[in-house]
DNA sequence: ACGCTAATAACGATACTGTGTATTATCGTT
DNA sequence: AACGATAATACACAGTATCGTTATTAGCGT
């Protein structure tokens, strides 16, 4: 069975970008009855599905999925994200590209 | 088709947690096998496994799904955050200090 | 050579996705 | 009341994928 919570979060995420099923799936290339059994949580996409919507609705995926991880991350905002997100976007990826390598050379110590 | 990165996030976090596939099977009442293919990116879980995964492996859904995601840098950088944390002290500040250095440098443009 | 772990293959049953088409419900507006 | 826009819903259907079962093979450390 699908949880009902993740079509809500997505039919919220659409509504607060201002988009009807309509105009969501004609950006998506998708039927507007998709839409709809997804948001109702009729039908659960697989990964294609999901991660073109996930990007056509600009947001994450803890977004979606906030109300069924018992470990979720929602708490903790940390410095480091907080800044780095204040960034522009290449700026970002550089600094986020160096951090994943200083850990990895840390971590095969 | 199913991104291959995605596994990768699953096969990590399970070794992470220092489970073995079996371990993680009968955990979660699934087979090794199936476990090995979602890692492998021969398959992809839906709704409830994908749940049961998550939540077994006790992490967020943007630790898994951050690599394919367009809008969600701040996803990654969490990842970064909890592996720094999992760091040696001197390490942690080596790479905080270097990450201080570069935003510095990256809003002085 | 052995045991532990993981990759992989083949097979099958079952279940679901995603589209197409069409109808109905629920709004707000005129 | 009537209308248009949006969404919910039903149904059929082909196509495809999941997930389990079983078994074989490979890698890797001891």
């Amino acid at each position: 069975m699908i949880d009902k919570r993740i079509g809500r979060r997505f039919k919220q995420r659409r509504e607060e970008l201002g988009l009807t099923q309509e105009a969501l799936s004609e950006k998506l290339g998708l039927t507007t009855n998709y839409i709809s059994t997804i948001e109702r949580g009729a039908s659960f996409p697989r990964c294609e599905k999901l991660i073109l919507l996930l990007n056509g609705l600009e947001t994450s995926a803890d977004a979606i999925f906030c109300d069924v991880l018992t470990h979720s991350t929602k708490a903790k905002a940390s410095i480091l994200s907080e800044q780095i997100s204040s960034l522009p976007n290449e700026e970002q990826q550089r600094i986020l590209d160096m951090v994943e390598l200083m850990v990895k050379q840390a971590k095969s110590k």
